[in-house]
DNA sequence: CACGCATACTCGTATAGACGAGTGGGCAAG
DNA sequence: CTTGCCCACTCGTCTATACGAGTATGCGTG
């Protein structure tokens, strides 16, 4: 016996209207929310409550979810029900977080910011090791044709939120600590600068799209989540190109801030 | 009588497999368009074809289609087929794009840029009125009550691909040429000096996520394409916020480009 | 030749039913 | 009381069918 759906949470169906009835229910359940007659976490009617309300097959229903699961506003857990998807608590990337002086300590900077936020901070999936650079590597490195590539995930409170790989010409890093999984104090970049690489400037491009299927899986992501996809070339003074690091973040846990000078 | 799939072209299903079959399907799907055996804007094969391929139901393969969708990677268009989405050309945001040296001209910078790249730039839905302020706004303006608000719509080519609204304080708006529907050459930025407000440097904070359905229809955006959200500050030498312009826009559209300092 | 309609193909929407599998609570046996 | 099982409820997958609506093509009529 599915108990009565409380009467006033959800409308009815506009018959007349033109607009299909699946999307009139995801409307309604969308406005629901929105309003906050859904909270956060929170189950929604289950779909069998939702197909006797609205006297609809179930199909129409669970289309109307899956709409709501690709806005990322819901998301279905096997055997306990739908839920309102809580935004997870975000993470500002300042543009200043490759600055020298975030450098001196011993700690990484994920872990140093993550730390003072309250956050227990992970690091995983490390691998170091020597490949061919794909074509567009190649490029932004200044055509070499093999490189050192570092890749490694990084965990929030147990949660993936960013997957990142960072590649190097063969003859700044082999055999320096760079190629170690430990690449000491200040990570690479204060290793780059000890072998007289120093730094003049960074370049970032940005994207944001839907994630391939590797990337749900390696970021656990839920449906709905879209992905910001950065890649970050440092030129040193000379202006080589000395390192990309090509970046896959979870959309829903990073806010990019940048400041710009009005030159 | 539908013609036969060309053999070899998509594999066969696995039934001893835990994975679901429209999960399978969509996967040979993918991977067929990665492997560029449908190249872009090619037609797949209908539903139709693909039931009498794998001996699956129809809306199995609906099922398929609509994770590919969600993906971005296809779009359905009715009466005629499901088609692998091209890739638009996408438009490079240079993180100098508001250096005063780009003001001199008398056109907007979108204007001057799309001419350059060789596509038809438009400006519609354009809006200038006072509103109240929201939350948000206000926290950023320095606790204003009300503002201008000046809302425009970027095409490229017919395509929309960006919405953007700029928030200025009433005491330096109202009045002046800002408050117009045409700003005037070098545009707001270029008034702003004029009238006393020295630009000394920009904020802009860049999430990611999924459109709401507005911004669906405003962007005409295709399923499985996300919205870069992009909220910029304009801070004067006073250190005094005199704008905020709110910026959605199409991700398939959009690279942003920023360069940093290294200092 | 030009026009218009019939038709076949496409995807969109919706129904009804079946079985599977994950979850959690209650009940019965130990 | 504890353990373990059963059952009810949840969503996941899949089939079969029906009709509607947009598109394109070709054929027949004027």
């Amino acid at each position: 016996m599915s108990p009565t759906l409380p009467s006033g949470l959800l409308g009815d169906l506009d018959p007349t209207s033109d607009r299909a009835v699946f999307r009139q229910i995801a409307d309604q359940l969308r406005e629901a929310i929105d309003r906050g007659r859904f909270s956060e976490g929170e189950k929604l009617p289950s779909e069998a409550e939702l197909v006797e309300h609205y006297g609809v097959s179930r199909m129409t229903v669970r289309n109307s979810f899956s709409i709501l699961q690709g806005e990322g506003l819901v998301h279905a857990e096997h055997g306990k029900g739908v839920f309102v998807r809580p935004r997870p608590p975000v993470r500002r990337l300042a543009s200043d977080r490759f600055a020298r002086r975030h450098r001196e300590q011993g700690k990484s900077a994920f872990i140093v910011e993550a730390d003072a936020a309250g956050s227990h901070p992970q690091v995983d999936s490390l691998e170091v090791k020597e490949e061919k650079a794909s074509q567009d590597i190649s490029t932004r490195l200044g055509s070499v044709r093999r490189v050192l590539a570092r890749r490694r995930r990084y965990l929030l409170d147990g949660r993936p939120v960013e997957f990142a790989t960072s590649y190097l010409p063969l003859d700044i890093a082999r055999g320096t600590q760079i190629a170690e999984p430990n690449p000491g104090p200040g990570g690479i970049y204060a290793r780059l600068e000890e072998l007289g690489h120093h730094l003049d400037h960074f370049e970032e491009e940005i994207r944001a799209r839907m994630p391939s299927p590797d990337e749900v899986k390696t970021l656990r992501l839920a449906s709905g989540v879209p992905v910001i996809h950065l890649i970050r070339t440092a030129f040193d003074t000379e202006g080589r190109a000395v390192e990309v690091c090509d970046t896959v973040m979870a959309a829903d846990a990073y806010v990019l801030s940048y400041q710009l000078p009005a030159t």
